[in-house]
RNA sequence: GGGGGCGUAGCUCAGAGGAUAGAGCAGCGGUUUUCUAAACCGUUGGUCGGGGGUUCGAGUCCCUCCGCCCCUGCCA
């Protein structure tokens, strides 16, 4: 019989199967299959308990006609899974031993987890859209929650089945280059002669530009002439415009490899602005948009909100600006790309932009005949600084990313030349690269998206508790056991006995539980649960750790623990892959 | 004014309408002739912001009040 790669799902496969022929249950029903806690079992049916309410019979006595039509089905086989009625009709659900061992022989390397979770989205065209930097700048504090979050998303959805298209929607074509290009010129500044640091001259170019803009009406005219230029493909300033980009890119990309980002496409805002105009034509033709105080607006006369707070697409001076290029980038995810779903990687400041934009795009392509893709707003909270206040951009001063990580890995050395001072230097900067930044980005990852973040040189680099040093320190000690053996992780399993210490089968159980974290990491997009899993896999293995010998000398025995150290590894090492943090042999 | 988010242990945070609200840090007390002590074990600590309601069952849903953050027509 196939191992299911999820039991929760499994289970409840069985139970609406089971339902379909008891009156007062029927196709319908929902079982509510939830993991549970490890008193009651290892799964928990509370679906009975409203169905009983709503057909007004007895909770306990229905429950016992949906358990004798599972029994009947012998879908769940007895010396895998166990069942009983309990409370007031609740169904706990406890997995055999037989069946974690099935299980762990079945799910033994990366290649099997990704064929077992690899249904879920098969055939689906994903377009993740994250981090967008704006280029011109340095990338700083404020980027890292979407650059973060938006890799480990594309990488868990990939996992999951799905031809992930990652996008960098980045900031190319804004009215900034109106004054930076006034004020390379007056500067007299040639961005392609070889800066050292060409981000850190255009930030400054900019504030200058910017100062003299304010002050002098008459460089604010030359400003907007020279954006005008720009926009009108003058060759000198589009020239100046490539190699800003050019510059901001490798900046991007350098802080992208040491993050180990990856993008299939960088289209920018500029790759779409002759795309907007049949925008605007078709919204105006069906009625989606009108001019409203000059500008072209949507407004959605059904929603509470929009019917008077308006989508600006067009600016009353004519110029396009984000909602406008957002839109012909969705036409162009759809038509060109085929995506059927997209993912947008935002702050939640931007909520009302992307309701408005959604709602837009379903009426426009509704109207044109189009097939809609599934569109997701997937936003997190805004990084404050140690005074409780939001990290602004343009004013006070931000957090350059490049220095965060420098620091982050500084520490990082500081602090595992303190514990191993036996290995050697290249071993551990190298440590301490994936160490620190990996510390760095579970500190964001751990942690619901959705709350604000309070940014702390101390609590990120902390590496005390629920931290990446924590799970990168229980793999290094499994390889550690391994070395010692002189064995390569994964091997000297044969002759294995059958599980029977608490430890061990606390541990096997929390192996199998791999497979519902991702279940609900998937289904809202929030990574911080697979680190709380992660974690939990994690704290138990030291406890196996602490409490059984590996090593021991009857062959059997040391042979079914080998076996857990290596599941645990591949476990530990598929999810930290799917965070986006490299696993570590030794540190 | 309208909308969104947040408020849970001293601190940082988890909590899928379900059973006795959980972790980490900090505190207190232990564990190493042993495969990495960046560890493990035990323990102290709660009016889930206040009040009302719905429900067999509410930290979770609804109403209301208080406090903080954010958005709310030409930045993204």
């Amino acid at each position: 019989m196939h191992v299911w790669y999820n039991p929760s799902a499994a289970i409840d496969a069985a139970l609406r199967t089971a339902a379909a022929g008891i009156e007062g249950l029927g196709n319908d029903f929902d079982p509510q299959v939830r993991p549970s806690d490890p008193n009651f079992g290892d799964f928990q049916a509370n679906g009975i308990l409203p169905r009983a309410k709503s057909i007004r019979t007895n909770p306990r006595a229905l429950a016992q006609q949906l358990v004798e039509a599972l029994s009947a089905s012998a879908a769940l086989p007895a010396a895998w899974v166990n069942w009983e009625i309990a409370g007031p009709g609740f169904i706990n659900f406890r997995l055999q031993a037989p069946f974690l061992s099935a299980w762990l022989n079945t799910y033994d390397d990366a290649a099997q987890h990704r064929e077992g979770a690899g249904t879920l989205y098969a055939g689906q065209i994903v377009v993740v859209d994250f981090s967008s930097p704006n280029t011109a700048k340095q990338m700083h504090v404020g980027h890292i929650r979407s650059s973060v979050i938006g890799e480990s998303l594309a990488r868990l959805l990939a996992f999951c089945g799905a031809t992930v298209i990652r996008d960098n929607h980045i900031g190319d074509w804004g009215t900034q280059f109106g004054i930076l290009i006034l004020a390379i010129k007056r500067a007299g500044y040639d961005p392609n002669a070889g800066h050292a640091d060409p981000l850190e001259d255009f930030e400054h170019l900019y504030k200058e530009g910017s100062a003299l803009t304010k002050e002098d009406p008459e460089a604010l005219e030359e400003a907007r002439r020279e954006l005008v230029k720009l926009q009108n493909g003058d060759p000198e300033n589009v020239a100046l415009w490539r190699a800003i980009n050019t510059a901001s890119q490798a900046a991007f990309d350098a802080i992208y490899q040491r993050l180990g980002i990856q993008f299939d496409l960088t289209l920018g805002e500029s790759f779409y602005r002759d795309q907007v105009a049949p925008v605007y034509a078709e919204l105006e033709q069906t009625g989606i948009a009108r001019e409203s105080e000059g500008a072209l607006v949507v407004f959605h006369p059904e929603h509470e909100r929009f019917a008077t707070q308006p989508f600006i697409i067009r600016k009353s001076d004519g110029a396009s600006n984000y909602a406008s290029t957002d839109l012909a980038t969705v036409r162009y995810r759809a038509e060109e790309l085929k995506a059927d779903r997209i993912v947008y990687v935002t702050d939640g400041r931007q909520q009302d932009h992307f309701q408005q934009l959604f709602l837009t795009v379903e009426k426009w392509f509704a109207a044109t005949m189009r097939n809609c893709p599934k569109l997701q707003h997937i936003w997190f909270g805004t990084i404050l600084g140690e005074d409780g206040k939001a990290i602004k951009t343009r004013s006070g001063a931000p957090v350059r990313l490049k220095v965060l990580l420098n620091e982050a890995e500084e520490r990082a050395y500081a602090l595992v030349s303190e514990k191993a001072p036996q290995l050697d230097e290249a071993e551990r900067r190298s440590i301490a690269s994936v160490a620190g930044i990996g510390a760095v980005r579970y500190a964001d990852l751990s942690q619901n998206r959705t709350s604000d973040y309070t940014f702390s040189w101390d609590k990120l680099l902390s590496f005390d508790g629920n931290t990446a040093p924590y799970l990168l320190y229980a793999g290094a000690r499994i390889h550690s056991i391994f070395r010692k053996l002189e064995l390569s992780p994964g091997q000297g399993l044969e002759g294995a006995s059958a599980l029977e210490t608490e430890a061990e089968l606390l541990l096997a159980r929390k192996l199998v539980g791999f497979a519902s974290a991702l279940e609900q990491t998937l289904a809202d997009l929030r990574p911080h649960l697979l680190c709380a899993y992660l974690y939990e896999l994690a704290s138990e293995f030291s406890t196996f750790y602490n409490a059984e010998k590996v090593a021991v000398e009857d062959p059997s025995i040391r042979a079914r623990r080998l076996m857990l150290c290596h599941r645990t590894l591949i476990t530990l090492n598929t999810g930290l892959e799917l965070l986006g943090i490299q696993p570590l042999e030794r540190m």
